[in-house]
DNA sequence: GCATGACGTGAATCAATGTTCACGAGGATA
DNA sequence: TATCCTCGTGAACATTGATTCACGTCATGC
């Protein structure tokens, strides 16, 4: 054997963390199976994480990370807010292809309660919220968003949209649930996906008689 | 004691049962702390119901039911998309303050994976699915919506902030996510929440330069 | 009032699973 | 090469929790 773990392996680790967490939720989840689909055995998983509960927060931070890494490619650029939207979209679509594991972890983990989860909500929402609704107050200020609607409510939707499209393409439910509603899986057609989700944000966010003219074509 | 449950007591343990469940997901609800709740044995819970798995079944049963019964009244009667909407977004904001453990269930049933969820899905979706889609087509026909929309699409996007309305109702996460966006609890203030969430409604469903004069204003 | 049966009770059982620890393999050092 | 030390291993342990069952209680029939 190997001296010590090799950083593949650690990687392989929170990896199965990850699936098995977002499979059976923080706790159903089995410390024993987790090791054995890292490949490692359960007693070096203790000598890494310190309980089920330190792990699981470990996992999830791995996510977390990987979730911010692509907002701030988003956002790295200034941008229109249809500009922005688009990006995000894409952004987030192609996420929930590449890193499926990642939001089923986010899925299960909002809907478990408890402190853990409001204290989780604010640190992992936070950044979006603040920068959703600054785009669309910004928006507004320019012209180029209709005035009569509350910045934070509507960055409140929007955020919800993007939500229920990413967990469509990764969760079980939600996946069914948008076949009955669209036919076919969201991570098929994304195009088609992007295009409707567009469209439905921009009439949402642009309407307003003075505001007409301003409007992009889609 | 009393010789057999009262009808009251079943009540009680369906209820207690669908806290748990909402509160613990499926795996991690303890049925000893389930009948304690209901104030009955363990002994006679298993008498009633064939094990852990047919008592969830039945505790999602009951909150089924009642969704249905949410949803026949609000389509009891014929109206226009933005009456219905009005109506749907009223009923169900109700519905989450009144069965504030249904919506949990529902949301921690939903974040499950597996093939069960799936079926569900397939009973629970299907029958909004069909219904909201036909409104939206209907209205495409009548002149009242926009025509360059697919309607499954829109009303896949039309149901998914209805239920992250309700979600941000009920369940933790969501709700601190909503204080974050909009501030304070929907709870609170169901008004301004139906007003913008109809505002973003119209918005989205009715733009189409054509039908700019149609629109009624907020 | 007594016998009987139906039914709830909750302690006992048994399986599942989080966690620990005595062990041994391999690498490092002299 | 001999010794020591680090670190992974997985069987053993302890706990938790689903499920069962021997028992007691209450209603019913006679």
């Amino acid at each position: 054997m190997l001296k010590k773990l090799s950083a593949e392996q650690l990687e392989r680790l929170l990896e199965a963390g990850v699936e098995e967490f977002a499979l059976h939720g923080s706790a159903g989840a089995n410390m024993r199976a987790i090791a054995e689909r890292a490949g490692i055995s359960v007693g070096a998983l203790y000598k890494y994480y310190d309980g089920k509960d330190g792990f699981f927060r470990a996992c999830l931070g791995r996510s977390l990370e990987a979730l911010e890494a692509v907002l701030a490619e988003v956002t790295a650029e200034e941008a229109g807010f249809k500009e922005y939207a688009r990006r995000i979209i894409r952004a987030l679509l192609r996420f929930s292809r590449e890193h499926a594991g990642y939001v089923r972890l986010y899925c299960t983990l909002a809907a478990s309660g408890g402190e853990e989860a409001v204290k989780l909500a604010g640190e992992i929402e936070g950044i979006t919220a603040r920068l959703y609704t600054r785009y669309i107050a910004a928006g507004q200020a320019g012209g180029d968003l209709r005035r009569d609607m509350e910045p934070g409510m509507f960055a409140f939707f929007f955020d919800s949209l993007l939500m229920m499209v990413q967990f469509a393409g990764c969760c079980d439910y939600y996946r069914e649930r948008f076949r009955l509603y669209c036919g076919g899986n969201p991570e098929d057609q994304p195009d088609r996906l992007e295009r409707e989700l567009l469209k439905f944000y921009e009439s949402a966010f642009t309407f307003e008689e003075a505001d007409v003219s301003h409007r992009e074509t889609v």
